[in-house]
DNA sequence: TTCTCTACTGTGAACGCTCACAGAAGCATG
DNA sequence: CATGCTTCTGTGAGCGTTCACAGTAGAGAA
């Protein structure tokens, strides 16, 4: 158990080993590894090498017990476990955060909180600052979690505009009315009239926004809102099967339902198939997230792409310079719409 | 700067702060945080009853600087990032090894490898002592990051036999050869004669081991290895249409179909369902995995269960293990045959 | 009583780093 | 030649913990 245990690892280089080995004093290899300001050129050099001959890496502990900083961050999923589970969107969020990151060479926590015990063990981990800052999703209302967090005083994005929080937490968004109406247009502008929609849950702001973007076009289409046509949902691929199934039955006429994700719109395409109804002849199908299910899907679905890339970016960098003192922001970003098989 | 930044957090209580509070020392207060030996029971209690008071929480990271653990762990995925966003399967087992790492309190750091660069940087993270021990997703064989980290020391545990890493090297699998067998054999009691499968990669273990069960099974029961019933896949679901539809074009007089995984079993059934083909009347579909895909797809696909939930609490078990100073460890798990509706 | 053993407690040192401060050197200005 | 300024460098202290060690008190044995 002393020294090298079987095939154990020596101790690593420290500071003091490159201060030594470069012929400067620890502070001067501190500054190097801190920007180098107030570093002469000549001792910038010889600290770099003597860290390439060395092999030295700094020991995050040891800093961050003096910073009071761990430098590293949280992404933390309070959404209900079958939706991560299920839904691709989250891997696709997961990754471009955790590449942005990256950049900054940063380490990202992941935190699931599913029941409550688990909720709770997170809070007071995370407000016993052994994170910078927090990554959100939660999209659904009166999350405790995060109002406990933003509360606290910890530096928080959410993905998604949160509800029932204070407007000072920080966000990232699509446009997700702007992506609604850019589809429902689309629809109408292939002659059809009879435009369903299956809806996001309506406790979440996407949910909201998606089916607020649908009575607008329709209204400005001049064409009635019709309460039959529109059915709720939950995002699951089972609510949009469920959905497109009481949508046929109360309003068989539908030449074109306008489906809140991807996920749905899948459920939604089985639905229609066994109900014998072509796609996109009979009904055109438009779906929501551009998910790699869409592509997945037969026919492939005609979608609104959410700018994963740039909300994860975003993400990262907002919470950075929040981290870094700034204020809360909120950051809206445009969606696209992705025209394939299904319309 | 100083004291408390603008709606800044408080400093927190240390050791110090609750030693002072409970009337004894920094030494007891350590001995009742790390199990409470050579700690009489009126210290105990009045310590625990300090904590509780002071809201005091360990710095972690004054704790690893000294004791040299991190009391972290890597959760490190070299996959491609495709196989990331489409199988649901990899979720599940992230979350199940989150779920069994908070028992032990302990926090995961999500690895990312895609690119060279993404490699090198994390496993220069890793050997430099960042994380106690990892968790590796990568069952392609010749992975060089496995291989620097089992040469540098670190603690390893694989979900799934590793291809080319010594047998040095932990792992957690299920009997992936079992399963094969169970499903080959519930295809053939059904009455079928002429069954095809799809394979896995033949680079990995799974892959191998899939194929392997099948023809055993095949040769059990008289019948004949017919080299145009199997086909290849890589475990995507465009690869199961695209052997589907090879299979349906080499051997047409196919009537049951073993698929090595769920993903692809969902492409399987859209090429068979395109091609006029019922399931499971004229053909019947088995799949590997009972991922969430097998219940989303219609029909609903019999499956071999992987216990998703016994490999990830394994895999934290051996390699908590590891990093207590245990040897390697090889641990299998049994499978389960579901029968749903395609079969 | 005296000694030994066990059960428990306190104390200094150390972990590897950053930060504030004190100084040194170079150069221009008075 | 003193003075100030700028740029750079070294040093000591301290972050909050654990660990080894030294010690104390009480019980039982000699």
């Amino acid at each position: 158990m002393t020294m090298n245990a079987a095939g154990g690892r020596r101790r690593p280089p420290t500071i003091h080993d490159v201060a030594r080995e470069a012929g400067v004093s620890r502070g001067t290899v501190s500054r190097v590894l801190n920007g180098g300001h107030y570093v002469s050129p000549a001792a910038q050099e010889a600290v770099n090498a003597a860290i390439r001959r060395t092999g030295y890496v700094v020991n995050r502990h040891a800093r961050s017990l003096i910073t009071g900083r761990s430098d590293s961050i949280g992404f933390l999923l309070t959404e209900p476990q079958e939706r991560f589970f299920e839904d691709p969107n989250f891997n696709v969020l997961l990754r471009g955060c955790t590449q942005a990151l990256a950049a900054h060479d940063v380490p990202l926590l992941l935190m699931l909180a599913g029941t409550g015990d688990e909720r709770r063990r997170i809070a007071r981990y995370i407000t016993a600052g052994h994170v910078d800052g927090v990554l959100l999703v939660s999209s659904h209302s009166g999350d405790p979690v995060a109002e406990q967090l933003r509360a606290a005083g910890v530096p928080l994005v959410a993905c998604g505009k949160p509800i029932g929080l204070g407007s000072k937490v920080s966000y990232v968004a699509a446009d997700d009315r702007d992506g609604a109406r850019d589809m429902v247009r689309h629809l109408l502008s292939l002659g059809r009239r009879r435009v369903g929609m299956v809806t996001g849950p309506l406790d979440t702001p996407g949910g909201v926004e998606r089916l607020a973007g649908y009575r607008e076009v329709i209204a400005d289409a001049g064409l009635e809102f019709d309460e039959r046509l529109v059915v709720p949902g939950d995002y699951s691929r089972a609510s949009g099967e469920a959905g497109a199934e009481r949508l046929l039955a109360q309003a068989p006429e539908v030449d074109a339902v306008f489906v809140a994700s991807d996920l749905m719109a899948q459920g939604v395409l089985a639905a229609l198939q066994r109900a014998g109804r072509r796609v996109p002849q009979d009904v055109a199908v438009g779906g929501f997230d551009d998910s790699p299910a869409a592509l997945a899907s037969s026919p492939q679905l005609t979608t609104i792409r959410q700018p994963w890339d740039r909300i994860s970016t975003e993400m990262v960098r907002v919470l950075l310079a929040q981290i870094g003192g700034e204020a809360p922001a909120a950051v809206i970003l445009p969606t696209e719409l992705v025209k394939r098989e299904s319309t």
